[in-house]
DNA sequence: TACTGTTTACTGACAA
DNA sequence: TTGTCAGTAAACAGTA
């Protein structure tokens, strides 16, 4: 229903987010929303911290029926700003490898104002629903490096991993660091070292292979899989220099969208006014749930920190690094598409679907694979169309219900979650398991649409409204 | 020799 | 303005 993809979403101009003005009937959504407080932020998160690691842990109960009343229309939204994607064959799409030069340098930091008005992504430049990071060489993921790693962690479903997988992890699943420079590979290393949330592992003397393990420390995870993370924007999208110009030549002609001289995308009056109450709806950046800021991802990070500015170089060797604000447009151009490639676009009713019957092992490309839109869900053994299930007063008194167990299920849910942190595996294992992100992690949407308790018929019928 | 791991030092973006 | 964080670069040591 309010499938705003990246084109259609294209701003006029170079019109901030932040200069949009919502409606009132969406302010007073919003003020009287918990919604507002914490899911958006932690969606605007998704991309930039390990919020995702929530996300990817396992629902409870609770959370599950929490999930029926909310986040049925919710998802349709918020499937726009989430950036976690089901990688597909690693190489499929990869345009680099077919034919397209291949100059890898080091990508100069390429901002891209306003690409889309979905607030978190544009707020970062990025819009994941466009990028096909699986397939995409030009543009950088917009995830950490330590974000990354994690990833590559959470994917092998194994207590530890080696560098080398989480090399191969990162290459397979996103074409950018197939063709980077390898330096990223330092920078992987830097963050193992530098980050208290990786341990390493030491090998055994009789396993073979060469460098240790790593793994996710579980006092860090569990504050993470808890609700902990530090809100924190990325650096700009970038893009390896040497393909902008051909992106520009392949995305003028291919799209469809009408363009202006400075390259930006028309944008309907509806699409923009219904993009801007969208935002409104979400939150947009605009809190930030202190309970959740309590324990923050932050604290991984402060027993690191404390090294002192020094004065500059004056010069440095490689510092020549040009950075530079852009308006392209390209990073919304059409690429070759795979199925449950690494993409924005996440069919989180085929999620939910499988959430609700009790399996969100997402082998075998079930939820992960797109799914006829007319196609109705499994809620409990009771077919509902995906966005009739968002307003039906049923299920959301069913979701307030279920609310008061969310507490006492916390616990459960975080060992649950940590529970894959324990079982160690082999390097055999690693060589026979390729695991794809999604579909060998679990979703916490209980988690992703986090509404807490204070939502009512009332918000949802205005949201409704909304779409 | 290449890979792995650690450490230092810097830059830039961002938030307080 | 300052501190924090993420990213980058590089030097260096240990190891297979």
């Amino acid at each position: 229903m309010l499938s705003l993809s990246c084109i259609d979403l294209w701003p006029k101009g170079s019109v901030g987010l932040e200069e949009k003005v919502a409606s009132p009937a969406t302010k007073d959504l919003i003020e009287s929303s918990s919604f507002n407080n914490s899911s958006s932020d932690n969606l605007d998160d998704s991309l930039t911290s390990l919020q995702w690691l929530q996300e990817f842990s396992i629902l409870s109960d609770s959370g599950r029926q929490q999930v029926i009343s909310t986040s049925q229309h919710q998802s349709k939204l918020f499937e726009q700003q989430l950036g976690v994607e089901a990688p597909a064959s690693p190489l499929a799409g990869d345009l680099a490898s077919i034919g397209m030069p291949l100059t890898p340098g080091k990508p100069i930091a390429t901002a891209v104002p306003a690409l889309c008005t979905l607030p978190s992504l544009v707020a970062h430049g990025h819009c994941p629903d466009e990028v096909d990071y699986k397939t995409n060489p030009h543009v950088k993921p917009p995830y950490s490096y330590a974000t990354l790693i994690c990833m590559a962690m959470q994917a092998s479903k194994k207590s530890k991993i080696t560098l080398s997988c989480i090399y191969k992890w990162i290459t397979d699943n996103f074409c950018y660091f197939r063709h980077a420079d390898p330096t990223w590979q330092n920078s992987i290393r830097h963050n193992l070292s530098l980050n208290k949330c990786f341990i390493k592992v030491p090998r055994q003397k009789d396993e073979p292979g060469k460098g240790g393990f790593w793994k996710i420390d579980p006092e860090y995870a569990e504050r993470l899989l808890t609700g902990a993370y530090k809100k924190r924007r990325m650096p700009p999208v970038q893009i390896n220099p040497a393909f902008k110009n051909q992106l520009r030549m392949i995305s003028q002609p291919v799209t469809t969208v009408p363009t202006d001289v400075t390259g930006f995308l028309h944008v309907d009056p509806e699409s923009q006014q219904l993009l801007e109450e969208f935002e409104e709806v979400t939150g947009l950046d605009q809190n930030w749930d202190p309970h959740l800021a309590e324990t923050t991802l932050s604290d991984c990070w402060s027993a690191v920190k404390g090294r002192k500015r020094k004065q500059p170089y004056g010069h440095r060797a490689g510092s020549a690094k040009v950075l530079c604000r852009s308006s392209s447009p390209l990073l919304v151009m059409e690429e070759p598409k795979v199925l449950g490639s690494l993409k924005g676009n996440f069919d989180w009713d085929a999620l939910l679907n499988s959430a609700l019957n009790g399996d969100l092992s997402l082998n075998e490309c079930g939820p992960l694979s797109p799914i006829p839109q007319d196609q109705n869900l499994m809620v409990h053994g009771i077919h509902v169309n995906s966005l009739e299930a968002s307003v039906n007063t049923t299920e959301s008194n069913m979701l307030i219900e279920t609310q008061k167990d969310c507490d006492v299920d916390l616990d459960k849910e975080t060992f649950l979650a940590t529970e894959f942190l324990q079982s160690p595996w082999t390097e055999e294992e690693e060589a026979v398991n390729h695991p794809d992100f999604l579909s060998m992690s679990t979703v916490n949407i209980n988690q992703l649409f986090d509404l807490g308790g204070s939502l009512s018929d009332d918000i949802d019928s205005k949201i409704e409204s909304l779409l």
